[in-house]
DNA sequence: GCCAACGTTGGC
DNA sequence: GCCAACGTTGGC
Protein backbone atom coordinates (compact mmCIF):
# COMPACT_ATOMS: atom_id res chain seq x y z
CA UNK A 1 0.00 0.00 0.00
CA UNK A 2 1.66 3.71 -1.17
CA UNK A 3 2.10 5.74 1.91
CA UNK A 4 -0.54 8.02 2.99
CA UNK A 5 -0.55 11.30 4.25
CA UNK A 6 -2.25 13.01 7.70
CA UNK A 7 -3.10 16.51 9.37
CA UNK A 8 -3.09 16.05 13.37
CA UNK A 9 -4.46 18.99 15.10
CA UNK A 10 -2.85 19.81 18.79
CA UNK A 11 -3.55 22.83 20.95
CA UNK A 12 0.33 23.81 21.66
CA UNK A 13 -0.24 25.03 25.40
CA UNK A 14 -1.85 21.00 25.67
CA UNK A 15 0.62 19.44 23.36
CA UNK A 16 3.58 20.64 21.01
CA UNK A 17 5.74 20.02 18.47
CA UNK A 18 8.67 20.64 21.13
CA UNK A 19 6.77 18.42 23.34
CA UNK A 20 6.71 15.78 20.93
CA UNK A 21 10.70 15.81 20.84
CA UNK A 22 11.12 15.58 24.37
CA UNK A 23 9.11 12.64 24.78
CA UNK A 24 11.44 8.98 25.12
CA UNK A 25 12.29 8.10 22.10
CA UNK A 26 10.36 10.99 20.36
CA UNK A 27 7.03 9.27 20.42
CA UNK A 28 3.93 9.81 21.74
CA UNK A 29 0.31 8.27 21.89
CA UNK A 30 -1.97 10.67 20.26
CA UNK A 31 -4.95 9.99 22.85
CA UNK A 32 -8.22 11.95 23.19
CA UNK A 33 -9.60 11.93 19.82
CA UNK A 34 -12.89 11.77 20.38
CA UNK A 35 -14.62 12.34 17.32
CA UNK A 36 -15.68 8.87 14.92
CA UNK A 37 -14.68 10.08 11.26
CA UNK A 38 -11.11 10.77 12.84
CA UNK A 39 -11.34 7.66 14.41
CA UNK A 40 -12.21 5.86 11.20
CA UNK A 41 -9.57 7.26 9.86
CA UNK A 42 -6.90 5.82 12.69
CA UNK A 43 -9.01 2.58 12.51
CA UNK A 44 -8.61 2.02 8.78
CA UNK A 45 -6.20 3.46 6.61
CA UNK A 46 -3.04 5.28 8.69
CA UNK A 47 -0.19 2.18 8.89
CA UNK A 48 3.37 2.68 10.34
CA UNK A 49 5.42 5.17 8.32
CA UNK A 50 2.58 7.57 7.02
CA UNK A 51 3.43 11.03 7.31
CA UNK A 52 2.09 13.55 9.11
CA UNK A 53 1.95 17.46 9.59
CA UNK A 54 1.94 18.41 13.37
CA UNK A 55 -0.87 21.67 12.78
CA UNK A 56 -1.03 23.60 15.97
CA UNK A 57 -4.59 25.25 16.32
CA UNK A 58 -5.98 27.51 19.03
CA UNK A 59 -2.77 29.28 19.48
CA UNK A 60 -1.70 32.75 18.20
CA UNK A 61 -0.56 31.36 14.53
CA UNK A 62 -2.10 28.62 13.70
CA UNK A 63 -0.47 26.28 11.17
CA UNK A 64 2.05 23.60 10.21
CA UNK A 65 5.13 23.28 12.68
CA UNK A 66 6.62 20.30 12.08
CA UNK A 67 6.97 16.69 10.44
CA UNK A 68 6.07 13.60 12.54
CA UNK A 69 5.25 9.90 10.98
CA UNK A 70 2.89 7.72 12.50
CA UNK A 71 4.43 4.87 14.57
CA UNK A 72 2.09 2.04 15.20
CA UNK A 73 -1.74 1.42 13.99
CA UNK A 74 -4.20 2.13 15.84
CA UNK A 75 -5.44 0.58 19.27
CA UNK A 76 -7.61 1.63 22.09
CA UNK A 77 -7.18 4.71 24.20
CA UNK A 78 -6.69 3.87 27.58
CA UNK A 79 -7.84 7.45 28.82
CA UNK A 80 -11.14 6.25 27.76
CA UNK A 81 -11.78 4.18 30.68
CA UNK A 82 -9.87 6.47 33.30
CA UNK A 83 -12.90 8.06 35.13
CA UNK A 84 -10.39 10.36 36.68
CA UNK A 85 -9.59 11.69 32.65
CA UNK A 86 -10.65 14.04 31.09
CA UNK A 87 -11.70 12.40 28.41
CA UNK A 88 -13.09 9.39 29.70
CA UNK A 89 -16.01 7.80 28.40
CA UNK A 90 -18.44 5.73 30.89
CA UNK A 91 -20.05 4.36 27.77
CA UNK A 92 -16.87 2.73 26.15
CA UNK A 93 -16.26 -0.61 27.61
CA UNK A 94 -12.71 -2.47 27.55
CA UNK A 95 -14.06 -5.46 25.51
CA UNK A 96 -15.64 -3.24 23.20
CA UNK A 97 -13.37 -0.05 23.15
CA UNK A 98 -15.44 2.89 21.21
CA UNK A 99 -11.94 4.97 20.56
CA UNK A 100 -8.25 4.12 19.39
CA UNK A 101 -5.08 6.18 18.77
CA UNK A 102 -2.30 5.64 16.98
CA UNK A 103 1.49 6.63 18.12
CA UNK A 104 2.83 9.67 16.45
CA UNK A 105 7.49 10.13 16.13
CA UNK A 106 8.96 13.14 16.27
CA UNK A 107 10.82 13.71 12.76
CA UNK A 108 11.71 17.80 12.14
CA UNK A 109 10.67 21.30 12.89
CA UNK A 110 10.02 23.18 10.16
CA UNK A 111 12.63 25.62 9.53
CA UNK A 112 9.47 28.15 9.91
CA UNK A 113 6.28 27.25 10.15
CA UNK A 114 3.66 27.55 7.12
CA UNK A 115 0.83 29.00 8.79
CA UNK A 116 -2.91 28.62 8.01
CA UNK A 117 -2.62 32.43 6.35
CA UNK A 118 0.00 30.92 4.16
CA UNK A 119 -2.15 27.86 3.10
CA UNK A 120 -5.03 29.99 2.39
CA UNK A 121 -2.96 32.41 0.43
CA UNK A 122 -2.33 28.71 -2.05
CA UNK A 123 -5.45 28.06 -1.72
CA UNK A 124 -5.76 27.32 -5.93
CA UNK A 125 -2.97 24.80 -5.75
CA UNK A 126 -4.49 23.64 -2.63
CA UNK A 127 -8.02 22.59 -3.41
CA UNK A 128 -9.89 19.83 -1.43
CA UNK A 129 -7.24 20.66 1.46
CA UNK A 130 -9.66 19.65 4.14
CA UNK A 131 -7.73 22.24 7.23
CA UNK A 132 -8.47 25.44 4.87
CA UNK A 133 -12.16 24.43 4.09
CA UNK A 134 -14.59 26.37 5.99
CA UNK A 135 -15.50 24.92 9.22
CA UNK A 136 -13.70 22.78 9.39
CA UNK A 137 -13.32 20.77 13.05
CA UNK A 138 -11.88 17.41 12.18
CA UNK A 139 -8.87 16.76 14.36
CA UNK A 140 -7.30 14.46 11.83
CA UNK A 141 -7.22 15.01 8.29
CA UNK A 142 -6.04 12.89 5.21
CA UNK A 143 -3.71 15.04 2.93
CA UNK A 144 -3.58 14.12 -0.86
CA UNK A 145 -0.38 13.39 -1.95
CA UNK A 146 -0.02 16.14 -4.58
CA UNK A 147 -1.13 18.86 -1.34
CA UNK A 148 1.63 17.07 0.77
CA UNK A 149 4.21 17.98 -1.67
CA UNK A 150 2.96 21.53 -2.66
CA UNK A 151 2.63 22.34 0.98
CA UNK A 152 6.27 20.96 1.67
CA UNK A 153 7.45 23.33 -1.21
CA UNK A 154 6.61 26.36 0.98
CA UNK A 155 8.93 25.82 3.51
C1' DG B 1 -36.56 10.09 12.39
C1' DC B 2 -36.96 15.11 13.23
C1' DC B 3 -35.01 18.98 15.15
C1' DA B 4 -34.12 22.26 19.00
C1' DA B 5 -30.91 22.75 22.53
C1' DC B 6 -26.52 22.35 23.89
C1' DG B 7 -21.46 21.73 23.90
C1' DT B 8 -17.11 22.07 21.50
C1' DT B 9 -13.84 23.70 18.16
C1' DG B 10 -10.92 27.03 16.70
C1' DG B 11 -10.07 31.33 13.98
C1' DC B 12 -10.08 35.94 14.85
C1' DG C 1 -13.72 36.89 24.68
C1' DC C 2 -16.74 36.43 20.66
C1' DC C 3 -19.16 33.70 17.75
C1' DA C 4 -19.87 30.77 13.46
C1' DA C 5 -19.82 26.11 12.35
C1' DC C 6 -20.99 21.79 13.33
C1' DG C 7 -21.42 17.31 16.06
C1' DT C 8 -24.20 15.18 19.65
C1' DT C 9 -28.08 14.53 22.61
C1' DG C 10 -32.63 13.71 23.82
C1' DG C 11 -37.65 14.78 23.77
C1' DC C 12 -41.32 13.82 20.98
Amino acid sequence: MPQRFWLMKSEPETFSIDDLKKRPKKTEPWDGVRNYQARNFMRDQMQVGDGVFFYHSNCEVPGIYGLAEIASTAYPDPTQFDPQHHHYDPGSKPEEPRWLLVDVRYQRHLKRPITLETLRQHEKQLQGLAVIARGNRLSVMPVRPEHWQAILALE
